[in-house]
DNA sequence: TCTTGCCCTAGAGTTATGTCGAGGGTTTAT
DNA sequence: ATAAACCCTCGACATAACTCTAGGGCAAGA
């Protein structure tokens, strides 16, 4: 009926310290314990895991990702701050990925005059080019 | 003719400490000193820079970053080498995009859930799965 | 010339996110 | 019942990437 925190590492991809650590910084509030002291993970712990891992992927702090952990489990009182939190993490995504355009036509522009025929030379008048502007500046 | 940190600090967004802490980590063994030791950055500096920025807003490593940096003082030599290097954080750029895409699905389908009018609703119901599960896994 | 503001280095301190080892209890299979 | 394989906590260690402080030199204007 439930997960050994080994068998929640081996279907999130996180270590089991990875989800220790998550715990003891205030993460995984949910899960439960044996009498023996083991976590037990049930099915809806890993649909909240997976969420983390979501936010996590987006570059959320830990410390934000607990403010988010924590207003779901106050319950449906807190569903205006939930929509404020995802809403500026969306916010957040979308500048990321328009930034990661403009790195990727750069990344490309670059591979363009690396991949030409003409690398060699343009490279070397760049670097012709680099050595008059230090010379020229110790004027 | 050239600027000082101060000046590169306010045009590229990074402060003072960090360009230092670049320059440290061999990030610019291009900057040349004056006379009395301070930093002269030209324009081609603020150019290669830039391409820093780009690779390090991709969240290319430092150590990465500096290999590329050598490579490009290396001269013409090293062309297939920074294609390589170049070609991996492209593939690297694109997995991350893919995988934001899948996040922001993901946030958006939780945020069409907050902001729909049973939203309450469905929170509680959730709510009570969840306890029953964990009511269920302590048997 | 004196003050203010900038520059330098070396190295300590910080923050964030893990990762691991020691020491000890539990479960399972033989 | 015993070994192997798990689980636990606590706290130390690691790593990356800054960030700052102390102590001292240089530069430009009043």
């Amino acid at each position: 009926m439930t997960y050994t925190i080994k068998e929640v590492a081996q279907k999130t991809g996180l270590s089991i310290y990875t989800l220790r650590f998550y715990d003891k910084q205030g993460l995984l509030p949910f899960v439960m314990r044996n009498e023996a002291g083991y976590r037990t993970f049930t099915e809806s712990d890993l649909s909240i895991i997976h969420t983390i891992c979501c936010l996590k992927n987006t570059d959320m702090k830990i410390s934000d990702i607990r403010q988010y952990v924590d207003y779901v489990m106050a319950g449906s009182a807190t569903i205006g701050k939930r929509i404020k939190l995802l809403s500026a993490q969306r916010a957040k995504v979308l500048a990321k990925q328009q930034q990661l355009t403009e790195n990727l036509k750069e990344i490309d522009y670059k591979l363009n005059i690396y991949q030409s025929p003409e690398a060699v030379e343009t490279i070397n008048q760049a670097r012709q080019y680099v050595k008059e502007e230090k010379q020229a500046s110790k004027m």
